[in-house]
DNA sequence: CAATCATATGAACGAATGATCATATGTTCA
DNA sequence: TGAACATATGATCATTCGTTCATATGATTG
């Protein structure tokens, strides 16, 4: 593993060993890294960035979000629950309504920190 | 538009639609939103947060990082364009090699965040 | 318990995506 | 200027993803 550094680069060694070495020190664990842009790959889809949005406003049933979104029960069901599986969504259940709302408020932050990227 | 409202929710109306209507009035553009997921879909692939956070701890030309994650130049080149054209990541040129480093504090804030949500 | 409604799930299909290979561009130096 | 090197780019291909349709599950109410 550590003798990776003088692997071949391009056609040749051009690494920067002590820089190459350094970094490779500090950087988390595969894991992390892997369920970090799981994470992130879950916000990004339009679907989904608009149906956290709305439930930034207020919790909505399943039905609600589709017909604002315009979207099918379906599709809204589906990404929903990839939704939930990140635990970026909770729900609880009204007789037949199931109503959605944000898990926590990291969810609040990171759509924030986004906002102030784009609007930049 | 409005009258959307009254459009059929699964089979039939089964809207709130107070809670429709006053959300309806308070998410963001559809631009802004398409412009957040596209950025956080640049966040959620596990090549492109490796690079990230390497380049969190130090800038890098592309060889180094292609060596150090085990990818293709070419890949590393790929994917360092799109963080480019987000504006996640800068470039400065020192003769043949081009460095690379996070734009700015943002990435790292957004990194931060994230880390958090997924070491809760 | 049968009908109705809200939601969930599985299959299918077209579109988007990321890695690789081959090659082009751009920079240095003999 | 031409060889060598670092990076960028275009084409290709297998995989992944998001939506829809059809249908199943679960809950209420007459």
């Amino acid at each position: 593993m550590e003798d990776a550094y003088n692997a071949d680069c391009c056609d040749f060694i051009c690494a920067h060993e002590e820089i190459v070495s350094t970094v490779r020190r500090e950087i988390p664990d595969e894991d992390v890294l892997y369920d970090l842009a799981e994470l992130f790959r879950i916000f990004g889809d339009s679907t989904r960035i608009r149906i956290l949005y709305v439930l930034s406003v207020s919790e909505m049933c399943v039905c609600d979000i589709a017909q604002l979104l315009g979207l099918t029960q379906s599709a809204i069901s589906h990404q929903l629950k990839a939704l939930k599986n990140t635990r970026l969504v909770k729900s609880r259940r009204d007789g037949k309504t199931v109503f959605y709302s944000l898990a926590d408020d990291h969810v609040r932050a990171i759509l924030g920190q986004g906002v102030e990227h784009v609007e930049e």
